[in-house]
DNA sequence: ATGAAAGCGCTAACAA
DNA sequence: TTGTTAGCGCTTTCAT
């Protein structure tokens, strides 16, 4: 590949001189710009080529652009992420620009740190991917640099968003789960303080559409809402908890895959299976679909997500001002985590029968 | 969190004039650099904080330092990376440094691009996860800046290295199999133009260790090395064909965690389960534990490695000359996917017994 | 302990 | 089409 790193050794100066050329002239070239005739573009290339030329991003972030976006994301370790970076890398995969990543620090919640970490770097233009950050402050910050949000209910003519139609994703789960036959099914939530929990968030959205359902059903009386600090191994703590009651759910939603592999879990801890209590999460991560797990789910589109934000980030940075609110249509995927309930009848949580 | 965000526009100057004093002695207040008084450093302190000022990263790094470590992985999706970036992430939490991520994008292979554009950024240290990258390209880079590379086994004076002992590891998955009774034993690894694979890079190592103790087993007439791209679909495909031949393994041990997913797949796929083939993974990702799975894998600690990293990036950047390299020891995970083989006898294959 | 001034490498007017 | 020049916001000697 490149023949050697460069760490800033050759500037500009040296091209120039080593072309014959004034430094202006070269900074034409490399970001070619008008005016510059085919035979001392030439030249400059060459010269850039045989000196291994690097522009220093920092001093070009001094007058012009620095050719990077910025993503903040809040864990990396929550499989549904990669999937927006794998997207949005693809989509810049052509340009001229840098993705760089600011992962959330959890000690610090909410991405306020990331963000700004990445202005304070002159990045281009912003994704992020924080659900609760005060809208003031977004638009405050969109007021100077271009900012794509991904998964935001609430509309803003300062940045653009990208989300997911989770009200409808939560219905289709909860249409599924009622056509199976469950009446007591619960909702597995991140417990508050947690990123996901707050009014307009995705998870928020989905409590609420869980809610509804239950109600529309007439089972208002069963609403249960169960919260979780995030993470799989939480998730199953609690949803052991909750298999022990007396009165356990035939049917567990889960607000999204790490804490349904949670739930999953717990059911195989209670000595239960998928006949028992029907698991379902949200996001389809790869995993959902191995043999082992077999989870229903509902797929975002998370890579589409990715890219699409991406692309609108890079229309804004050349220069559109109207703002856009694209919607990402859910589809849920049936497996065979959830079934139909056991037949009515007394002591069946006695004798758990296997089987995929 | 921060009452607003700031985009550039308050600069140094700004603040200096509404403290009252010279540009200068902002600066050494910020860096709280020798020779400022407590009462001037309570003035600025304040204009700052009223202010609102942010240094711009891009004019500090035209002269001293970013205070940004840059990391390049070369693919989030898989999980193990996340755990290197959740240790990097803890141990530069209570530093001022900030952590950015470059993705090494998969079309431009082997993460040149990705360190190159970090090092284009003036970051004041570099974490890489490259194994294949050329030495000599690695040693001019570590010349002009920090460097610890992740999972290298060479040795260098130049840049440090954080790196488990894959040899070691490799050695005990095999100890387990040919204790617990294997003799037909298969091993998965990535196919040539993959990262991994290449000399001195894990993969090869694991690859080596395989072979060395088939060897000293007496079986070397029975190594079996199958090359396989990178990612579970593909290893899926590639292990139901293994699976399909005549005299298939009674165990194969998989370079890393997610071929072995795929592999687990297609066991099931062929209608077999862990009392007919026993599959052996390498990383410990978080799923490995899920009774769904239940792999028998290597922890690597890839959290500590992580960790690891950042802290001897630190005392580079703190002027450390003496080269480091760090080995951590790997544990062997063993649980229910890998199992004796079936007792001899003809006719084993029709009958599949379930079980954990 | 504090400030004045030079300059890091680049881009963007403006002149030629 | 090409070159000249004036900064961008900061850090860093070097005086004071």
């Amino acid at each position: 590949m490149a023949s050697r790193p460069s760490a800033g050794s050759v500037t500009i100066e040296d091209v120039a001189r080593e072309a014959g050329v004034s430094r202006a002239a070269v900074s034409k070239v490399i970001r070619n710009a008008y005016g510059v005739s085919p035979a001392m573009k030439a030249r400059v290339a060459e010269a850039i080529e045989k000196l291994g030329y690097r522009p220093s991003v920092s001093a070009r972030g001094m007058r012009g652009a620095t050719f990077t976006v910025g993503i903040e994301i809040p864990e990396l370790s929550n499989p549904f992420f990669p999937k927006l970076l794998a997207g949005a890398t693809a989509a810049l995969s052509g340009s001229p620009y840098q993705l760089i990543i600011a992962p959330a620090d959890p000690e610090h919640g909410e991405g306020y740190r990331a963000i700004q970490a990445l202005v304070d770097r002159q990045v281009d233009g912003v994704i992020a991917v924080s659900p609760l950050v005060d809208p003031e402050w977004l638009e405050a910050l969109a007021a100077n640099v271009p900012v794509v949000m991904i998964g935001r209910h609430d509309r803003s003519d300062k940045y653009d968003a990208v989300v997911s139609d989770d009200e409808e994703g939560a219905r289709q789960v909860m249409r599924h789960l009622l056509d199976l036959g469950h009446r007591d099914i619960a909702h597995l939530t991140p417990a508050a303080g947690f990123a996901g929990i707050g009014s307009g968030a995705p998870q928020a959205i989905r409590v609420d559409a869980y809610r509804d359902a239950m109600q529309e059903a007439g089972l208002g009386d069963r609403i249960r809402v169960v919260r979780s600090p995030n993470g799989a191994p939480e998730s199953r703590r609690v949803a052991l908890g909750l298999l022990a009651e007396p009165d356990r759910p035939t049917a567990v939603f889960a607000s999204h895959d790490e804490p349904a592999l949670g739930v999953l879990h717990a059911v195989a801890d209670a000595g239960l299976t998928a006949a028992d209590v029907s698991v379902a999460g949200y996001d389809d991560i790869e995993i959902a679909a191995h043999p082992g797990i077999s989870l229903t789910t509902v797929d975002q589109h998370g890579e589409r997500m990715g890219r699409l934000a991406a692309e609108l980030l890079l229309e804004r940075i050349a220069g559109r001002a109207e703002p856009r609110h694209e919607v990402v249509r859910p589809e849920l995927v049936v497996r065979a985590s959830t079934r139909p309930p056991r037949p009515r009848g007394g002591a069946a949580r006695l004798r758990a029968v296997g089987g995929t």
